[in-house]
DNA sequence: TTGCGAACCGGAGTGCGTTCCGGTTAGTGT
DNA sequence: ACACTAACCGGAACGCACTCCGGTTCGCAA
């Protein structure tokens, strides 16, 4: 079927983008053809989502493109929300190794509460940035943003941060979750089309919302 | 169809009726044969929920079963969601007379302070108390929540005790969608999934979020 | 090289929310 | 009583996410 074979050395790209997260008992390798759709998948729906935007983003649309059955798309992704969050991965990745690993106030080096702060600014911008594909991800399923490995990451990140913290005893899990939801893609689209909010008031209000217990 | 009609002589006076111009906010009056659709469908709803299980009440059967074309649903309740939302209507009708007219602390005479702490527990035991139908109202559109009608009420609430609470200058909009963000039932539902977390879980994290500010 | 099973493939099929539109009816003015 | 029209009605049709399953391919081991 594929007629245009590279003649090229094997492309050296990421081995196996697997998972962001928990890896339990290694999720088996990939074959080499599903390797190969995945990319061609990923490629069509960026394609596609630069031509049409997000909302023109359908399964079937992104299948045809790729040169793929729609079945294939969901074996790999398990619904329309994960591949759109999949599209969102390398900026997903980089932040990451920028609050684990990078420079203070948002990566190790500061005050657990600056670093909340830098935290919650930084994934304010994020979503300025990559807006339509943020609540493309988070409205395409149910509870797909709670469900992402993202999600957990950010929660594990700030539980961790918070437990430094705040006094032993507190329920610091239900606390990240509480300052993780003002930043619902949805919320703040709504805030934007109501009263106009932008970036940076999302940031004050967080501002606000952290002076209490941080200040 | 309607069989029981009225003896009683055409009203003597009150031209009133309909505006000739359109009034903004003011929802024109319904025809008798509408009422009497919304009637039943809100029935034949509430009936398949309740045998069906809210997952199983989709918009086709609730339109056979109140002998309704399922057009008519959508034009009266706009979605799903609006649906659903309707489901609810009972319930919260009351719940807002409580906190605007009901007894202290959740209603008028108590401290700003403490009407919001009694506001977001009450949120809390009203969100598990009907858990299934409120998931079912704020994931069956994209935004559902934001959109509807408690929403902005429970949103004017917060911002007018906030308002009294908080220093001038504060961004209290944005406080009072911080603060009815984690009571999601999306978020909620995960967290009952993943941790098991409980409506008194949620009120004492609710506690912990508050006492910061208002101690 | 050959055999074999697990993993993968594609696309027809399904279910459900939502829209569209030609026909019908309630309510008003004459 | 009659005419007129805006609102309403039903249900066929549509779009799209998602499932299912018979056929194919990869990768390993003999």
């Amino acid at each position: 079927m594929d007629s245009r074979r590279s003649a090229l050395p094997p492309e050296s790209d990421t081995p196996v983008p697997r998972p962001l997260l928990p890896v339990v008992g290694q999720p088996a390798p990939e074959r080499v053809d599903a390797a190969r759709n995945r990319r061609r998948i990923l490629a069509a729906a960026a394609r596609i989502a630069a031509t049409h935007g997000v909302q023109g983003l359908t399964v079937d649309l992104v299948a045809g493109a790729a040169g793929v059955g729609v079945g294939t798309i969901y074996r790999r992704f398990g619904d329309r929300a994960g591949l759109v969050f999949a599209l969102l991965d390398e900026h997903e990745r980089s932040f990451q190794s920028e609050f684990m690993a990078g420079t203070p106030p948002l990566g190790p080096g500061a005050e657990p509460t600056a670093r909340v702060r830098a935290f919650l600014h930084a994934l304010a911008d994020r979503l300025e940035a990559q807006f339509e594909l943020m609540l493309a991800a988070e409205t395409s399923a149910p509870g797909a943003r709670y469900r992402s490995g993202p999600y957990a990451v950010h929660h594990a990140h700030l539980v961790a941060l918070l437990d430094q913290a705040r006094p032993p005893g507190t329920d610091t899990h239900f606390l990240a979750d509480a300052l993780l939801a003002p930043l619902s893609a949805s919320l703040i689209a709504h805030q934007r089309r109501t009263r106009g909010v932008t970036a940076r008031d999302v940031k004050a209000g967080l501002d606000d919302l952290l002076r209490w217990s941080l200040g």
